[in-house]
DNA sequence: TAAATAAGTTAGACTAATCTAACAAATTAA
DNA sequence: TTAATTTGTTAGATTAGTCTAACTTATTTA
């Protein structure tokens, strides 16, 4: 099935906005919001989509991904994620770059393309947010992570990924001193706007809690994919 | 000026189109039939790229590119040869495997990318079919080439491009053979309907007019880009 | 629980790219 | 130099993706 640009882009939509919020279960708002369309047009598409069957759908109802439509989003999700790998490994974009020209690239229509990609990164786990890349199988390794912002205070961790990837968060992560596997200390918090003042290899500085939610961090003792040993980590 | 996928294919075509016939002025039907669509569609769109200003075009006339259609329609071809070369070069993919998946990656929108991936190559001069690839500034390299067709019984002469790029056309290519910068002697030629027996590395082949048609040459002692020193070479 | 608000749907319109069928102009050939 | 043929144009229709404005259903809250 030869799905348009923007059929494609509907159901990696859905994926992202039921990862983002937790729940299965989307509504047309959201999706409108999280496209940039008004909620009319996302009703016209999820009537096209549900015929052919990659959505489920009623009146009135929650949208959610058909098991058809839940492996076309992951496949897209994993050439999104291969192209980001790309640009940063082999043309030397950088971080805060690679997003929008993967937009572009994820819709690119060969599945040789994307073995022989896959294949010359030496099958990554990895993209250069912390993001895990699907294998060919649509699987992807579970992350347990947590967000900066529910780290207590005294507590350390190490930074894994970031979940918004817009070039202008990116670029502020980078002025903070801070990269994947860095290592971060939160020194203190605001009760009255959870403001942490946190240390990066040294470096102090003031992030918000809008900040602090789009980081992702694992206790320092923690392995990727892995409950952590340690009995007193807070993140299991 | 940020064009369509469609209005940049046209642009394409028309450049193709007029390298391939030898003047600068199409019409609507052979810009129709490479293109594969109606010549009404093509009037149509041909009013929308005169608007833009990107061809000079008169009801009833020819039509060719101005100054900026020709920029754009060759700022294409750079980025379908470059990304050709990629595939080939990076990725392995196979001579005949390339032009399809080439024709989805020119349209990505990056003059970063373009130049990354440009450096990435080390800055290719010709793609995997031999074909020049434009620099940044929109140059290409001129070839002093024949086809093979015009190739006189007895001579014999180097191969450095084929004018058809389609999957079918290269995997005959290499049945017979033949490879980029082969020399192929023309051992007879058919008065009738003009076959040729041609030898390349030991092998002989019988081949059609419109083989030959498909297969640029040089002279052996021809240097790319230049005129042959040999006064007795007849591809001056 | 009834009114207010939020969420979702429908009808009707627009644009881009395409088509078919009919028509007009230009070229070629008898 | 007219008729036949080729080439190019126009009008009207279609599909995909989007919109606005008006409407309906569901949820929240006073």
């Amino acid at each position: 099935m030869q799905l348009s640009y923007t059929e494609e882009n509907y159901l990696k939509a859905l994926l992202k906005v039921s990862f983002d919020s937790g729940s299965e279960a989307v509504g047309t708002n959201e999706l409108a919001i999280s496209l940039m369309v008004k909620p009319a047009t996302v009703n016209d598409m999820l009537k096209k989509l549900k015929e052919k069957g990659l959505v489920d759908y009623e009146k009135y109802g929650k949208i959610t991904l058909s098991a058809d439509g839940k492996k076309i989003a992951t496949y897209i999700i994993r050439k999104h994620r291969l192209w980001e790998t790309f640009l940063y490994e082999k043309l030397e974009f950088s971080w805060d770059e690679v997003h929008d020209v993967a937009e572009q690239l994820e819709h690119i229509h060969s599945q040789k393309l994307v073995d022989k990609l896959d294949k010359f990164l030496d099958f990554p786990e990895y993209d250069p947010h912390g993001d895990p890349i699907p294998n060919r199988l649509g699987e992807l390794k579970v992350q347990f992570k947590k967000t900066l912002s529910e780290v207590a205070v005294g507590n350390s961790c190490k930074m894994v990924a970031v979940k918004d990837n817009s070039s202008s968060f990116l670029q502020y992560v980078v002025q903070v001193g801070l990269g994947l596997n860095n290592e971060i200390n939160v020194l203190s918090k605001q009760e009255y706007d959870a403001i942490m003042v946190i240390e990066v290899n040294g470096q102090r500085s003031s992030v918000s809690q809008k900040f602090a939610d789009n980081i992702f961090v694992v206790c320092q003792h923690c392995e990727a994919g892995k409950l952590c040993p340690n009995e007193r980590c807070t993140f299991n």
